[in-house]
DNA sequence: CAGCTAATTCATCACCTGATGAATTACAAG
DNA sequence: CTTGTAATTCATCAGGTGATGAATTAGCTG
């Protein structure tokens, strides 16, 4: 995130009047508008980000976010969307023994959330909760791309599947929630291995354990 | 809600002029607002959401918003405060037995969340994670309101409940935010009792079980 | 060099936002 | 009835919003 550029800035408009048109070298405008939208919408969400404020945290005139992208909403889907999608994060999960596989899934989870994935992820999360129409969108692609590949080769009838399938979201998103969005302590800063030896074993149960009864 | 009219346009200068002045009876505008707002920002998140729609939903005049309430803060503050304090949600919860204390917790949860409480706790969640400064508000609120009552005489050195305490609010706020928030099925429209069978078990593993083992 | 394309700034538009203040009307107390 | 107070509408403000289009400059291609 080079922004606000302190040191010699050519670009400062308040100081040496910044002439118009195209700059010298290889500025990377697009990058940086791209950059600082993903940290505004991961802190202030979608509506609550306007693109002066985008253009202002990039160093770039507000122009230019018209020039690079068709609007606002353009603007957020790129910055925002998810740098690695369902499937590709998922791979391999679905290849192991349903059996173990609730460590796989956290540790999945943990290693995306730790990624510098994580500003956009925060940004959809942030963007996507603040309106109900959106959280449709959310829902589809925990349902449809994410579930299904948790819950693949996971015995049971479909109903109890997919019932199984909502619980271990349920914990999965309770993790993320507490851990990367509220941050509670002291659960924000635990060592990711104690976080995969606390929660698994809950996850686990969800997969695959006996629900109708007391686990322990 | 008596709110938009769908029938005559509302606006219409022509036919039942709005004439000024105080109206007749006993016109519960002031609740008519603060319900509106209640719904809106549930459905939109505080920025997503304008006095002006406010107004509209509530058959009001624009101005009448500034009439009862200071502004969109407070109108926002009032509208959504928590319909019932976490002690008094929780009272009962702490002089309970920690080793069967869990069904009680998610039983609290649920009863609260199919309660009218509910669009004020959605338009809580939506306006407060909506922004990063706002989501402090709920960690402290969590922090020290809910989760000390919730571990009131666990046994257990403080920092051995204190990371108890973080790892059952990952389990009822992922409930929460999967059952109510995202709505996946099959878990959103679960019958309560369902619900409290299924995740039970886990809120009490993280209460009083072991946790550096499998459960099972 | 000329010519094209992309990057950048600027001025501006139409609209919406939250907010204020005055004017109008009803109700209640004297 | 008079007076005051609260409820209601209206007109309007200053500012922010997303968006557009033209003007300017740099780099690339021939």
């Amino acid at each position: 995130m080079k922004a606000q550029d302190p040191a010699g800035g050519p670009p400062r408009p308040g100081t040496s009047t910044p002439r118009r048109g195209r700059r010298g070298g290889t500025t990377g405008s697009r990058e940086d508008i791209l950059e600082a939208a993903r940290m505004l919408f991961a802190e202030h969400g979608f509506e609550g980000t306007s693109l002066r404020q985008v253009a202002r945290a990039a160093g770039v005139d507000p122009g230019m976010i018209h020039h690079f992208f068709t609007g606002k909403d353009e603007l957020f889907a790129l910055s925002v969307e998810l740098p690695a999608d369902p499937e590709q994060v998922l791979a391999g999960v679905a290849d192991t023994d349903p059996a173990t596989r609730a460590e796989l899934i956290v540790r999945t989870v943990l290693r995306l959330w730790e990624s510098p994935a994580q500003a956009g992820l925060l940004a959809f999360l942030r963007g996507t909760i603040g309106s109900k129409a959106k959280t449709a969108l959310l829902r589809e692609i925990v349902a449809r791309r994410v579930i299904s590949r948790i819950m693949a080769s996971v015995p049971g009838t479909p109903e109890e599947v997919a019932l199984r399938g909502s619980l271990v979201a349920t914990q999965v998103v309770g993790l993320m929630m507490v851990r990367y969005v509220v941050r509670l302590e002291p659960l924000a800063s635990a060592a990711p291995e104690d976080v995969v030896r606390l929660t698994a074993p809950n996850v686990q149960r969800y997969l695959t354990g006996p629900l109708g009864q007391e686990p322990i």
